[in-house]
RNA sequence: GGGAGCAUAGCUCAGUUGGUUUAGAGCAUCUGCCUUACAAGCAGAGGGUCCGCGGUUCGAACCCGUGUGCUCCCA
């Protein structure tokens, strides 16, 4: 069979992921094996596979190929997540472009618009996630807007009211007057206004000042009144406070004193606040609590008056006292003078600043208090903080355990209620005179409605929440409910996949997700959700910024896998991105990845080339030998390292630690040292157990990369299994001494190397080495292998210096090289002096150890006995150089 | 404003409870090679005040303090 020069991913790929899936070896049912079990993080439903997702998903799909060539039940279940703030603006954004506005809907036609748009784009990440190899159980898909999770969900919502850990609450929304509806942070586009800041004088309470006309009388700055800067003159009839910073010593006399709002002259207290920057405007700044998100905390802090003087269509109220049903608009150019004409104002400035609009009507977002539903945390948060702490569930890198318990210990109440419709419709029902209930059905709260109302209401005049419940509100019963854990409570499934092992994400939902999963998991499951958390990095571009649509600096994955293959890709992402570490993403890791793949193909080339030259020999036998004893060691090394190295998921070392086993130690070591000569025949013994180490490296990069492993582990010999399942053999205990001769021998191998290179003997010259060593008995058995690897015609041992060689000292042992070729003594003999002034550097500094009294008397006796060993180790290297130095 | 973290080779990062040969890897760089698996390769080499300063210790890249610079999260 020929094989292509280079490697080619693409048939292959679709080739294994079709066998794979029509084996069902990613299909999990639960039997008598132990689980390993991985939710996915559900991707948003309209999202299409980027950097992070390609991240995530091949960390989970390492772990799920470990874990069931481990012999484990390896379970991950695919999913999506309805994301209803990005999906129903995509939706909006659909029908705009149609020509379609959503207010002109009702809320039954826009979401036939939605599902529909939703069955035809949704989902298409699911499918990327194939091409990149992905081991997912497709047969246990989930969305969180399944008729029976949306079922749990309501539910929980229901739930948790009963249990008084749901409440209707204020919080500051964006309010769009024109379409008389309340906006998500992401629906308003802040855009650079040129407005004016008006500044305003309030008289103060004792002073001289007549608030209804400053113009009479001598007045004192900050005596009789207090100068504030406003871009908003007309919220001036919602103050509630003036606030300056507790430092701005041009107020601290006035610090608990009261001042008169212009036009209306309400009392409102000076209060003293950090929160006020000492040089913008006046360093006073004038406090509404209705009309600013600000100014509503401060307002909270200071348990002041909320003066609402704002009707839902943007003109003035009954509150502002004044231009009642005037647009807000037309007011501030009313009061302008109004307040002019009373002496209030002091000047007028340019000034730029960032005004909301409304993404939807493009008019001025309005910052308004609106009732919405609320979940109280500290409850939930006590055993959910306490899992962490205690290692019940462990993070990785532990180093997230601070920020979770800091977060956790300073929670703050969770707005579930979103201003959309796509999602899970907030199950509550209002009476026409303001009662209301929590029920799954109008029917029951209708009944709930009229136990507490004065009145008596029918079905119809009851009317349900318009809103949708927060994303995350669904996204925190994942673990349990992919599993129907709440629809279907205690079945089979659940009890034997729940708590899962693993969730692979990111830090920044750290709060939004993983916090709320382990509360939902203790609440629901009385368990937590999962037994190990692993943060991924953020992956950014090369100069390290986030990737972006705006940026467009988002590679185009799809088009990456077809150009270097989802090996390659998948290689590229993990060998450089430790747990927790953003990842600098760079095309040229991907490039390393094609190379390596391409490496592994041509070794499997070559040793395929060998299998019509199989024979019984007897030649190099002993050298052989050594070889296969060597590479044999080193695989069970490195097995064990990596397996070490996967249970404490440092992926990415373990990758590199493969590479280096695979690239260096099989190919430019290992093959090197066993490889025929031109057209002669290999001996069977060594060809058989070189493809078997082949398999076993198969087998241990699978997980990583699993097409090419396949395929080349089909290639090999005729399989009667899949390296996708095959079971991780048990390793034997290793003999480290042959390793330690293995060292020396590539050590001894490079020096000769280098000393050729340098005294500039060609590759193809042949040279006479003599070796003086104590040991000449293990030269024997790696005879063979040297001569081929440093190109030497003929090897002899000696006790005493060569003259006119070239000197290597390697260890105690010394080499002498004899070439054709003028040997340049100054060169050589700088370099043995290098050499010297090196050894005898390091063992001054053991000797200064070891002559510190303190150090001999408080060091462990082992600490010493190393240092003794350096010393002694140390001396005969310098002797051996010192006698190069002497036959100069 | 509150909090968390990072700083080691040109770049990206390891360095596992302070001692394992005066700090390791990959990429990049330099030198020599088109050697019958691989130039997407082979063989070799060079490159570090472990951010600055102070402290603890027989001993510090690692622990403590402090300064500087950067990043992220929450508001």
């Amino acid at each position: 069979m020929e094989l292509s020069k280079n490697y080619l991913p693409t048939p292959i790929e679709s080739k294994w992921y079709e066998h794979w899936l029509s084996k069902k070896y990613f299909s999990s049912k639960p039997d008598e094996r132990e689980p390993y079990t991985v939710v996915i993080p559900p991707p948003n439903v309209t999202g299409v596979l980027h950097m992070g997702h390609c991240l995530n998903n091949t960390i989970q799909d390492i772990l799920i190929r470990r874990a069931r060539m481990q012999g484990k039940n390896a379970c991950w279940v695919p999913g999506t997540d309805h994301a209803s703030i990005a999906t129903e603006a995509k939706v909006v954004a659909m029908l705009r472009e149609r020509g379609i506005a959503k207010s002109s809907l009702s809320r039954d036609e826009f979401l036939s618009y939605a599902w529909e748009w939703k069955d035809k784009y949704g989902g298409i990440i699911l499918q990327q996630l194939r091409k990149m190899g992905c081991s997912l159980d497709w047969d246990r898909t989930s969305f969180t807007m399944d008729p029976d999770y949306y079922d749990s969900v309501i539910n929980v919502f229901i739930d948790l009211y009963k249990k008084g850990h749901i409440y209707r609450g204020k919080r500051m929304i964006n309010w769009d007057v024109k379409a008389q509806t309340a906006l998500s942070d992401e629906e308003v586009i802040y855009k650079e206004v040129q407005s004016k800041l008006y500044y305003i004088r309030y008289a103060i309470e004792g002073g001289n000042a007549d608030n209804n006309n400053f113009g009479t009388t001598e007045l004192t700055p900050n005596k009789d009144y207090i100068t504030i800067a406003t871009v908003r003159p007309e919220t001036i009839l919602g103050d509630a406070a003036i606030c300056v910073n507790p430092t701005d010593e041009r107020y601290i006399h006035l610090h608990g004193k009261y001042a008169y709002v212009p036009l209306i002259n309400r009392k409102i207290k000076i209060i003293p606040d950090e929160y006020v920057t000492l040089d913008f405007g006046t360093g006073a700044l004038k406090v509404t609590p209705a009309h600013d998100m600000n100014d509503y905390q401060l307002g909270n802090k200071y348990n002041l008056e909320v003066i609402d003087t704002m009707n839902d269509d943007g003109t003035m109220s009954e509150a502002a006292q004044l231009y009642i049903g005037e647009d807000r608009f037309e007011v501030r150019k009313k009061i302008i003078p109004a307040l002019e004409a009373k002496g209030h104002i002091v000047k007028i400035e340019e000034y730029t600043n960032q005004v909301g609009f409304s993404e939807r009507t493009d008019v001025v977002v309005e910052p308004r208090l609106s009732l919405q539903w609320w979940v109280s945390m500290k409850n939930l948060a006590t055993p959910a903080l306490d899992s962490v702490l205690n290692d019940d569930i462990h993070f990785h890198p532990a180093k997230f355990k601070n920020l979770y318990r800091h977060w956790m210990e300073n929670i703050k109440d969770w707005c579930i209620s979103r201003q959309l419709w796509w999602g899970h419709r907030i199950p509550a029902w209002y009476a026409p005179d303001g009662t209301y209930a929590v029920a799954k059905t109008a029917a029951e709260a209708v009944i709930e409605i009229n136990k507490k109302a004065a009145t008596s209401f029918s079905i119809e005049q009851i009317r349900q929440d318009d809103d949708c419940l927060d994303t995350w509100f669904s996204s925190w019963l994942w673990p349990f409910e992919v599993f129907k854990g709440l629809s279907n409570p205690g079945n089979e499934e659940l009890k034997y996949y729940y708590p899962t092992n693993t969730l692979v994400t990111a830090p920044e939902i750290i709060f939004f997700w993983v916090a709320r999963m382990i509360m939902a998991g203790h609440e629901y499951q009385h368990q937590k959700p999962f037994k190990d958390v692993y943060f991924t990095g953020i992956v950014r571009d090369k100069q390290g910024r986030k990737m972006s649509k705006s940026l467009g600096n988002s590679p185009d994955l799809l088009g990456l896998i077809d150009q270097y293959g989802a090996d390659a890709v998948r290689f590229g992402i993990m060998i450089a991105s430790p747990a927790g570490n953003d990842i600098l993403f760079d095309e040229s890791a991907l490039e390393q990845g094609r190379n390596f793949n391409n490496k592994l193909w041509n070794a499997l080339k070559l040793v395929k080339g060998w299998e019509d030259r199989i024979a019984v020999t007897t030649h190099n036998n002993q050298t052989n030998n050594f070889a296969l004893d060597w590479f044999e060691t080193r695989l069970n090394q490195v097995s064990i390292d990596v397996d070490a190295m996967l249970t404490q998921f440092r992926l990415s070392e373990a990758l590199k630690t493969i590479y280096s086993l695979i690239w260096d130690d099989f190919c430019s070591w290992y093959l090197e040292w066993i490889k025929p000569g031109f057209e002669q025949p290999i001996d069977t013994e060594i060809y058989h157990k070189t493809i078997g180490y082949f398999e076993k490296l198969m087998q241990l990069l699978h997980p990583f990369m699993p097409f090419i492993t396949e395929e080349i582990y089909h290639l090999l010999k005729p399989q009667s299994e899949d390296l996708c399942v095959k079971q991780y053999a048990p390793i034997a205990s290793i003999n480290t001494e042959i390793l330690t001769g293995g060292e020396l021998l590539k050590q001894v191998i490079s020096s000769l190397r280098d000393a050729r290179n340098k005294n500039q003997i060609k590759p193809k010259d042949t040279i006479k080495l003599h070796i003086n060593t104590a040991n000449v008995v293990s030269y024997h058995a790696i005879e063979s292998i040297l001569t081929k690897q440093v190109n030497a015609a003929e090897i002899f041992y000696t006790t005493s210096s060569v003259p006119n060689t070239i000197m290597v000292n390697v260890e105690k042992d010394q080499f002498f090289i004899e070439a054709e070729k003028q040997l340049d003594t100054a060169a050589m003999k700088a370099s043995l002096i290098k050499d010297l002034t090196y050894e005898q550097n390091f063992l001054a500094s053991v000797m200064k150890k070891l002559g510190n009294d303190k150090f001999v008397q408080n060091a462990k006796p082992e600490v010493i006995e190393l240092e003794r060993k350096k010393q002694s180790d140390a001396e005969a290297r310098i002797a051996t150089i010192e006698e190069s130095l002497k036959s100069l």
